[in-house]
DNA sequence: CTTGACATACGAAGATGTTCGTAGTAATGT
DNA sequence: ACATTACTACGAACATCTTCGTATGTCAAG
């Protein structure tokens, strides 16, 4: 239904999450602390994500509000499961496997994700 | 250093990896059984696929033979590193929740993935 | 030797992604 | 009222992705 965000669209998707809906202008300041980046360039992003049905946008305002259509853990889900179906074959394993040597992670990640497996056998009796 | 594989090149390095060195035709039947496609498009795909590096090409016969540059293994764990940074903030237990919520998985996934995660902690003494 | 099958090379078209400049308009300060 | 600032809309440039048609070369069969 929704497509699969590009990069540039998951960068400005990550500021709406965090910080809720916004204008264009907080966006920007946002993002171009990080990358120099024209206002335009932000606010043409938007207008195309709108299109797309990635944001929702309220012009009640004369700035307008920008908020993610879907929240976190939806579009999250989404690209894992596509990333899995692409590239693992549907292999969760190997896509855990993939993550875990691509980059450190701490016990307190280890034990996380011990508890998701834990709980998800429960879940599926 | 070497570009992340768009979709369509994944999909042609997901059959050279299945298959080893191979042609270019072996390439397009595997391919257009799935989905119609012309013969030089797959031809130019793995042109453009030498450039990037992301295939390497053997001109020593008249018909070129083409093998993944990289193993499975490495570019799965490019794309996990890429998905997991872009998208989950590094958080591994993040994306295994994502997976695990967009496909259903086996008995067998859930207890590999427990063995990876254990070997995991071991490992990292 | 000519023809037909099969190979590579290459240009180009169309879709999509990304960036920015310019124009127009609304609000604000002097 | 006028100038300055802030906002949206829009077109366009440029890159990349994807697909395919055409040109051209090579090889083997007849």
């Amino acid at each position: 239904m929704l497509p699969r965000p590009t990069d540039a669209e998951l960068e400005i998707l990550t500021v709406l999450w965090s910080r809720g809906p916004i204008t264009v202008r907080e966006v920007h300041d946002v993002l171009s602390a990080r990358k120099p980046t024209q206002y335009t360039t932000i606010l043409k992003m938007l207008q195309i994500m709108s299109e797309k049905g990635l944001v929702r946008r309220d012009e009640k305002q004369r700035a307008h509000i920008y908020q993610a259509a879907r929240p976190q853990e939806w579009t999250q889900r989404q690209l894992a499961g596509d990333l899995l179906q692409r590239a693992f074959h549907g292999s969760a394993s190997s896509l855990l496997l993939g993550a875990l040597s691509a980059r450190k992670a701490s016990k307190e990640e280890l034990s996380e994700m011990r508890r998701l497996i834990e709980e998800y056998e429960k879940e599926a009796r």
